[in-house]
DNA sequence: GCTTGACCTCAACTTAGCTTGAGGTTGCAT
DNA sequence: ATGCAACCTCAAGCTAAGTTGAGGTCAAGC
């Protein structure tokens, strides 16, 4: 028979790198939906390595926690996910990705314009507002008046 | 004449955009060094128009309020900083954003890969471990053992 | 059948970057 | 000289993403 089906807290600690205080507070952020056994602990299903690794790989590209989950909204609950189900995931994060790096890109340009005419001016630099939109999310009013 | 030399906190906050308490906060966290009035009240220069504006361009950028008060360091802090000045911080500043996108464009292209075979394995994806060191910061260990 | 390490919950603490509120003072226009 | 908007300080609260600790339970090996 193939590997226990079931895996323990620990051990996804073990096999992710992801703190067992984390793992828990990924539960309850909703990241992660664990069996429990009659004693009240925790059994993760294999899969939940790969699940754990997503999470990673999208922090790393500077997703929040939040946005994460409905990323994995799109996995199925029941069944174990398939190679399709984690590219059709991946790919949809890959555009995210590719936003931010676009948004950073042009402020990059941006700010070459401010070295040349070291104006950093309000009234002029059209880095302010505008890009706020898609914003790399400074928290607070952001608004320019002048 | 010309206008006058120094503004308030209100005006200072009205000029740039930014609340009044974020400046005071400011103030706390060392990046900007208003002078006072008899009766207590802070008294910004002009430039620190510009100053704060820095600082909202360089937040875009991904840093954090610390790292800003080690590039405004290299500014003077008794005269008005010229075009000069601000190019030279602008310039450092540039690249640190310059390796920021490096490494988001690099972790892109590995999600290709991750998305080419399906894998987001830990044992074989490379966007585990490795690029920690520059890494995007996230908190905790992320050490992967397997 | 008992010991012990791994597990459980819940509350409080951490850092960053602020905001909000209470209670009090200043300074400019009339 | 007085009214009142704008200023002051200090403490507490907020979100994100967790960690730490206290006090208690589970389960697997001997």
């Amino acid at each position: 028979m193939p590997r226990a089906e079931f895996i323990t807290i620990g051990e996804l600690s073990k096999r992710t790198g992801v703190a067992v205080s984390a793992l828990r507070f990924y539960e309850d952020k909703g990241l992660l939906h664990p069996l429990r056994t009659n004693g009240n602990q925790r059994r993760f299903l294999r899969s939940d390595i790969r699940r754990v690794s997503f999470v990673l790989i999208a922090q790393k590209l500077g997703l929040g926690l939040e946005e994460i989950v409905t990323h994995l909204a799109n996995l199925p609950e029941g069944r174990n996910p398939t190679l399709t189900d984690w590219q059709k995931i991946s790919r949809a994060m890959r555009e995210q990705i590719d936003a931010r790096i676009t948004l950073l890109n042009r402020t990059r340009n941006q700010l070459d314009q401010c070295i040349g005419c070291g104006c950093l001016s309000l009234t002029k630099c059209q880095l302010y507002n505008k890009d706020d939109k898609l914003g790399l999310k400074g928290p607070g009013p952001r608004a320019v008046l002048d």
